[in-house]
DNA sequence: TTGTAGGCGTTATCAT
DNA sequence: ATGATAACGCCTACAA
C-alpha cells in the first residue's frame, strides 16, 4: 500500500522476462559484450514489449559518463551568448539532445583563456560541442578525450570539425555579384580572431584578384552595428562602391540600414548580400541576398557525434547555397 | 598505476576532513534533517576547502529527480520548435540549467492532445517549464506533482505562471498610437487557441470600446507570412485604416512589408506596432515600435522554480515598456 | 544529534 | 556465453 503501483521497468524486468540474467541483458541492451543470438533475441523483445529505457543516471553513475552536452561558445565577453546564430544553435542541440535522453548546457568560454578541459573535467558533462572555435581552445582539449569533443569551425587531429561551406557560399555570393555587373564590390569581415570567419575573406580576396578588382575590406564584428559601422566606412573611403558583402546576414542588415540612411538606393545604386538566410534576411526591405546556413544540421550531427558510439570523420562540411532575393 | 591520481571529491571526502560521518556530511550538504551547529560549521568549511560538488547522477540515482528541465512548448505541429521566441527561449533556460548543473530538452506538445503526465513520469526529468500553456495543458498535470512545473504563460492551483504583461504591454502600444492620432486601428491576433495571446486582444477591445472607435481584427498565427495575409485581409476589408498593431514582432514585420508592397507609405498612411523587441525589429525600414518582452528573465525565473527549493508565488508577471522607433 | 546499513539501476570483473 | 557480485556516489530509514 505505501509502494508505488508502477514503477519504471528496469533491466531486471526486462531480464527476468526474457529468462536471463541482467548481466546478458545488460550486454545485450549497451552492446558491449557477447551474447547469444537466442539471447539478444529474447532480450530485444521483452525490452520493447515492456518499453524498457535505461536510466541515464545510473549509466552515469557507474561509468561517469555524464548527461549533458555543453554548448561552449568561444568570445571575447559572455555577450557571445546572446545572438539569434547561438540561440538557433541552442535549439537545435536541445532537440537532437532530447532524442538521446539528455540535456544541453549553455557556456561562455572566453577567447583569452579558453579551458575546454575544465569542461570535460565535469562528470556531469557528457560532451562539448564548441562554437566559434579558435586554434587555442583546441589546443586546451586534452588528447585523452576521444569523441568527447566536436568543433562547428576549425577542427583537430582530436577534435572532428562540422561546419557550412561559408568559403564555398561566400564565392557563390560573389560570383552572382559580379555576374550582375557589380564591379567596385567592398566586404565587411567578421573578427579577426575567429579561424573560420576567414574562409570567406579569403574567397573574396580571391575573386577579386582572379577578376583583377581592387580589395575593399572592412572589419566587422558580426552584429548589425558593426555593419552599420562598417556601411559607414565605406561609403567615407569608397564613394563609389557599388555593392557591399556582409560575412554574416546581420551585417549585412546593418549595412541596408546605413546605406539607406545614407541616401543610397539599393539594389540600384548598391547591392547588398549577406550569408546565413535569417529569418530576417527574408522579412528586411529590400529582401536580403544570401547563402543558406544549415545550422539545424550542422549542430544535430555534431551533438551526434559527441553523444553517438559511431565514428565520425574528421571533417564534414555542409553546403551553402544562394538565395536570390530583391538586393543584389 | 591503474588509479587516476585526482578523482572528484565525494561526500566521504568532505565527511573524513569534516571529522563526521557520511550521514551528518549529507545532511548538512543537502539541508535536510537535523546537525549539530559546530557538525554543520564543520562540513561546510571542509566542503568549500575541497570544492565539493554533489554529483547529480548519483543524487537522481536515489532520489528518483531526474537532471534536465524539459521545455515543453505546446503546438498544433513541431514546427512551433523553429521560432526565434522558442531558440531564445531554449538558450535562456540552457543557460540558467548550466548553474544548476543540469542540461535541458525541447519537446514539441501536441495542442490537440497534451500529455504533459508523461513528461513529468520520466524519471529523467527534473522539471518541466511550458510554453503556450493551454488550460488541457494543465489538465494533464497530475495534482501530485508539485513544484516541478512552471508555465510561461496561463497557471493553475498547481502549476505556477510567470508571463510578461502582455495586456499592459499591448494597451501602452495602443495608447501611443491613440496619443499620435491614429483613430482607424485594426489588430492583427495570435492563435486563438492560445489563452495568454487574448490579453492583447482584450486590451484592444476595451481601448477602442473606451475611446469610442470600431473593433478591427483579423486572425494571425505569430508569424510573417500570416501578418502579411492578415494585413491583404485588413487592406482589402478597411482600406482607410491607419494603423496596425501586430500581436508579436513577427507579424508586424509582416504587415510592415506587406503595406509597402501595397504602396501605404509608413509611418505616414498607416503606422505599424508590434510586440516582444526582437533583435529583427530594430534592423526594419522603418524600426519598429514595440513593446519589450523580458523573455530572458521570465524564462530564468521559471527555471529557477522547477530547480529550486524556494516556494514561488502562483503569479509572476513581468512588466512590459513602449519603445518607440520609427514605424508609430 | 549521530552513525550504520542498505538500496537506487546500471555496468565491469570475475568466475563458471 | 553466462551469471553472481562488487562497485558508482548519494540519501534515508533505523538504531544508538
Amino acid at each position: 500500500m505505501r509502494r508505488r503501483p508502477e514503477r519504471q521497468t528496469r533491466l531486471e524486468d526486462v531480464a527476468k522476462a526474457a529468462g536471463v540474467s541482467r548481466s546478458t541483458a545488460s550486454r545485450v541492451i549497451s552492446g558491449s559484450g557477447p551474447a547469444s543470438p537466442t539471447a539478444r533475441e529474447r532480450v530485444h523483445s521483452a525490452a520493447r514489449l515492456l518499453g524498457y529505457r535505461p536510466d541515464q543516471a545510473a549509466r552515469s553513475l557507474v561509468n561517469g559518463s555524464g548527461f549533458r552536452v555543453t554548448l561552449a561558445v568561444v568570445g571575447t565577453t559572455a555577450q557571445v551568448l546572446d545572438d539569434p546564430y547561438v540561440h538557433r544553435a541552442v535549439a537545435a542541440a536541445a532537440l537532437t539532445a532530447t532524442s538521446y535522453d539528455v540535456g544541453v548546457s549553455l557556456q561562455w568560454v572566453p577567447r583569452d583563456a579558453p579551458r575546454l578541459d575544465r569542461l570535460l573535467a565535469d562528470r556531469t558533462v557528457r560532451g562539448v560541442v564548441v562554437l566559434n572555435t579558435t586554434e587555442a581552445a583546441l589546443r586546451s582539449v586534452p588528447p585523452t578525450v576521444r569523441g568527447r569533443v566536436a568543433s562547428v569551425g576549425i577542427g583537430s587531429r582530436t577534435v572532428p570539425s562540422f561546419d557550412v561551406d561559408n568559403g564555398g557560399g561566400a564565392a557563390a555570393v560573389l560570383r552572382h555579384l559580379y555576374a550582375t555587373g557589380r564591379r567596385r564590390i567592398a566586404m565587411v569581415t567578421g573578427p579577426a580572431w575567429l579561424p573560420c570567419a576567414q574562409r570567406p575573406v579569403k574567397a573574396y580576396r580571391d575573386l577579386m584578384r582572379a577578376a583583377g578588382l581592387p580589395v575593399r575590406l572592412v572589419s566587422g564584428d558580426f552584429t548589425a552595428a558593426g555593419g552599420r559601422r562598417a556601411a559607414g566606412t565605406i561609403l567615407a573611403r569608397w564613394p563609389e562602391v557599388d555593392a557591399v558583402f556582409g560575412i554574416n546576414d546581420a551585417a549585412a542588415l546593418g549595412v541596408l540600414a546605413a546605406l539607406r540612411a545614407a541616401g543610397r538606393q539599393v539594389p540600384e545604386d548598391v547591392a547588398v548580400a549577406g550569408f546565413d538566410d535569417v529569418e530576417a534576411a527574408g522579412l528586411s526591405d529590400p529582401g536580403l541576398t544570401t547563402a543558406t546556413n544549415p545550422v539545424e544540421q550542422i549542430i544535430s550531427s555534431a551533438v551526434g557525434a559527441v553523444l553517438g558510439e559511431t565514428w565520425v570523420p574528421p571533417t564534414t562540411v555542409f553546403p551553402s547555397a544562394l538565395v536570390r532575393r530583391a538586393s543584389a
